[in-house]
DNA sequence: GCAAATTCGCGCACAAACGAGCACAAAACG
DNA sequence: CGTTTTGTGCTCGTTTGTGCGCGAATTTGC
């Protein structure tokens, strides 16, 4: 109605700073604050909880960063579309043959590959990740190496610069990439330029290069683009994929597998 | 305390916050700190538990460990002469000053170290040993390097060429090792060839050695001579040793720590 | 090794919160 | 001026979180 009335867009970014202030707030509490409905301030939350700036909870939101818990982000993703990587992960399996060498990186839908290599025989895995590593010890019948560098924490895996140069001096016949974005106009991208260019060095190591990934990657977008779509030998991915977004990946010359 | 009514995802936080300070707690302790009944509390628990938050027991939860089998080598050795290991361990702490940068050797003492480490700020450590780093990641204040290399599964700890490779790049501080056998006049003994030589590396990086071993190992003989006893700075053990041992390995110049 | 005491898991009930669809009003547009 | 778009609020059927009770399972104590 009148001079106090806030614009739209105004009203979510005072909600997001009234969230990073207190840690969490309710519906109602918005409501009562900014002298809407609660069925507005849920409209709201569901804007923002869908750009990650808020997380959404029954009766209101808290910060999207949590503070002290030491969640670690990639086993909270191992139960994201859970079933969905497991099954990529048992494909993808299917298209190693004994005695290959692999580089296998280790985002969530990586260790679901490694999960399913346990009826191979005679492997060379090389990866980055303390989890793969954890899971490929596990079932004790492969060469096993791991990349030196680095330990990220949140990611449980080694980075920077000595693991680049190590991997410099190895080749192998498969690599197997996961993403946290994949579009058909702007290709293959990670969380971070950084990731995007420690996962191009992977790619220059082998000839064949598999791209796993759930198919709710296709509808997100990142920051750090890694490689064209092109550059993917074979995507494994699930059927929850756009039939016409399938078209335009094979048309591409990649090798489509969903599953 | 001060909960007026705490969201769900919220509380759940704080319960694997308040378990991983506490180590364990049960499901009443839960239940009459947030005021919610112990059916929900349950119910947190069940769900933290399926995302590996915490671990579920009778009457309560753990913290959630991701270790590690029984079988392994290593983790055997633990437990012989724990307490011994444990006492080295903080002595050997004790010799480190903040900020420096160290070249941690993973055998089951230097694991002592390792757990020893956690009041120290802004170290630099750099190991072969994933059960090092497990232990360090856990503390989360330091800068932690793994060396990257052939994963050989019964110690849990990188070796190969690869390794010894990526050690040449690096120069540190202090150079932490532990042996499998001690002797005045034999030196420093590794249980094979491969591992006193991938250890004999370790040496060359570093201007400081320190040798953590408990007294047991200066009455066993081992294959695989490392070097001298008088190429290291400190020797750290227990009280067990013999004081005629005690005497000679001083007279070679070595600075002896008995705790 | 058995009995008692916890503890657990499941089904049910209830209230709060939610999402979807519809209606209305104000602004934007041609 | 009419039409479209956008933001808002309402209603209603559905989902989610919570608590309680009961039978089953697991510890604990002797």
């Amino acid at each position: 109605m009148t001079h106090s009335e806030l614009m739209t867009l105004e009203r979510q970014e005072q909600i997001v700073q009234l969230v990073n202030q207190a840690g969490r707030i309710t519906v109602s509490e918005l409501s009562a604050h900014f002298g809407v409905s609660e069925t507005t301030i849920r409209r709201d939350l569901a804007a923002l909880a869908a750009r990650n700036l808020v997380r959404r909870t029954h009766g209101g939101v808290m910060r999207a960063v949590p503070v002290a818990t030491s969640e670690i982000p990639i086993l909270q993703r191992q139960n994201e579309h859970a079933a969905e990587k497991e099954r990529i992960g048992a494909a993808t399996a299917e298209l190693i043959r004994d005695g290959e060498t692999l580089l296998l990186a280790g985002g969530s839908t990586g260790l679901a590959v490694a999960r399913h290599l346990n009826h191979h025989q005679n492997l060379t895995i090389i990866t980055e990740s303390l989890l793969v590593v954890h899971e490929l010890l596990r079932q004790e019948h492969h060469r096993l190496i791991l990349l030196g560098g680095t330990v990220a924490p949140e990611e449980l895996a080694v980075r920077g610069t000595l693991a680049r140069q190590m991997l410099e001096q190895l080749c192998v016949d498969k690599v197997i990439i996961g993403a946290r974005a994949v579009s058909v106009e702007r290709g293959v991208s990670a969380e971070t330029p950084e990731e995007a260019e420690f996962l191009r060095t992977f790619l220059e190591r082998g000839e064949h290069t598999i791209l796993v990934t759930d198919s709710s990657k296709f509808h997100l977008s990142a920051l750090a683009r890694l490689c064209s779509l092109s550059a993917i030998n074979t995507l494994v991915t699930d059927r929850g994929l756009d039939e016409e977004i399938a078209r335009q990946v094979q048309e591409l010359g990649v090798y489509l597998i969903t599953v």
